[in-house]
DNA sequence: TGTACATCAGTGAACGCGCGTTCACTGATGTAC
DNA sequence: TGTACATCAGTGAACGCGCGTTCACTGATGTAC
C-alpha cells in the first residue's frame, strides 16, 4: 500500500507532540522527532503547521478546545467545574503544559485567542451566580481565586512536585470546598 | 588588572541564569551564553557546577533557600506567609521557574532535597495551628489547599496568562482570605 | 467515462548554527616549611 | 622573609550532535470539462 500520502499526518503529529510534552516538557518537542515517530521525512510537518511555533500553537488551541468542552458539561456548577478542570488537566498533561507557556506560542493567532478567551468566560461565568451581590469587581476577584486553586492543584500534581493521589477527584472536591465563596450559600459537601 | 581569576564567577553565573530563566524560561539557559555574559570562556562554568544540570540544581537550591528565608519571617501567621510566598515568587521569577521543573534538576542532590523539604515544613507548619482539631490528615489537606492557592496565583501571574495587578500584595491578601480554613477563627480581614 | 492539469503532500539533500562536554594547557593563588 | 610546590580556576581548540528551515523535486489526488 502506498504511503506517499499519509492521510492523517496533522492529527498524528499533534498526538505525538502531546505525548512528548507530557513526558519531557513542551520545549523538548522537535519537528524532526515528530517526523520520526510518524514515519515521515523531517520536512513534512512544515506543510501542515509552517513552523515549530505554529505546531505548538495548534496543540495549545486544540487543548483549550478540549478543556472548554469538558468545562461546558458542568455549566452552572462551579464546584464540579473545578473538579472537571483539574481532572482534565491530569488527563491531558501535554496539552496543559503547552497551554500555559505563551512564550512558545504565536500570540497573534486568532484561533488561540478566541478559544482561550472562551475558557476564561466559562470559568468566570460560573463564579458570578455564586456572588451574593452584583458586584462585578468582586466577582472578578473570586474568579481569579477559583482559577488559582484549580490551576495551582493541577500544576503541583503535574509538575511532579507532589504526586497526585489515587482519588484525585475526591481530593480536589475537598480542597475546592475550602474556597469560602463556593459553599458560603450553596451548601454543597 | 589581571582577570585571569574572576573572583566571583559562581555567584555571577547564578545571577545571569536567574535573569535568563525569568526572561525566556529555564530551558533557555545555556552554559555558553552565561560564559559570554560573565566575560569568560565557555568551558569555565564547568569548573564550578560540573554540568548544566548541576548549575540549574544550584539555582533551584539557592531559590528554595531564599524563599525559606522570606517565609520564616512570617512564621505562625499563615495569612501573611501566603502573601510573602506570592510576593517572593513575583520578585524572583527566574528562581521560581526553575524550582518547579524537577525534570531539569539533579533530584539526587542532598542540598536541594533538604531545602525543598524545609519549604514544605514551613508551609504545613503554618497551617497546623489553624486547625480546629488535631486531625493530622485534615491538616495535610489544608496545607495542600493553601499551597495550591499561592502556587496557582504565582504561576498565573508569572506565566503571563494574566498580568499581576499593581497591588499584587493586596489582591493576594483578598484571595487567600477566601480559603475557609484561614479566617474561620482568626478573624483576619 | 476519459483526459488534462492544478494542487496537495510528500521526498531527500543541503545550509548554517549553537550547544554540552572533553582535553591538555597554563597562569594565579595560597600553603608548608 | 623567601622558596617550592600543590591546587585552583581559568584558556582555547576540538569533538560530535541534533536542530529548524529552505529548496527543487515528484508522486498522488481531485476537479473541470
Amino acid at each position: 500500500m502506498s504511503r506517499y500520502h499519509h492521510g492523517d499526518l496533522p492529527r498524528q503529529l499533534l498526538a505525538y507532540a502531546a505525548e512528548m510534552a507530557a513526558q519531557t516538557g513542551p520545549e523538548s518537542i522537535t519537528l524532526r522527532e515528530l517526523a520520526r515517530r510518524t514515519g515521515v521525512t523531517h520536512a513534512a510537518p512544515t506543510h501542515h503547521f509552517g513552523t515549530r511555533r505554529g505546531l505548538l500553537t495548534a496543540l495549545a488551541t486544540e487543548g483549550f478546545g478540549l478543556l472548554n468542552g469538558a468545562l461546558s458539561r458542568h455549566r452552572g456548577q462551579l464546584h464540579e467545574m473545578g473538579v472537571a478542570y483539574v481532572m482534565w488537566a491530569l488527563d491531558h498533561p501535554g496539552h496543559y503544559a503547552v497551554m500555559w507557556q505563551p512564550r512558545l506560542l504565536d500570540e497573534s493567532s486568532a484561533e488561540l485567542n478566541a478559544v482561550r478567551g472562551r475558557a476564561w468566560e466559562l470559568l468566570s461565568g460560573a463564579v458570578a451566580p455564586c456572588e451574593q451581590t452584583d458586584d462585578a469587581p468582586h466577582a472578578q476577584v473570586d474568579a481569579l481565586a477559583a482559577f488559582a486553586v484549580v490551576h495551582g492543584l493541577s500544576s503541583i500534581w503535574l509538575s511532579g512536585a507532589l504526586a497526585p493521589p489515587a482519588d484525585a477527584a475526591a481530593m480536589t472536591r475537598m480542597i475546592t470546598g475550602r474556597l469560602a465563596i463556593i459553599d458560603r450559600d450553596a451548601g454543597l459537601p
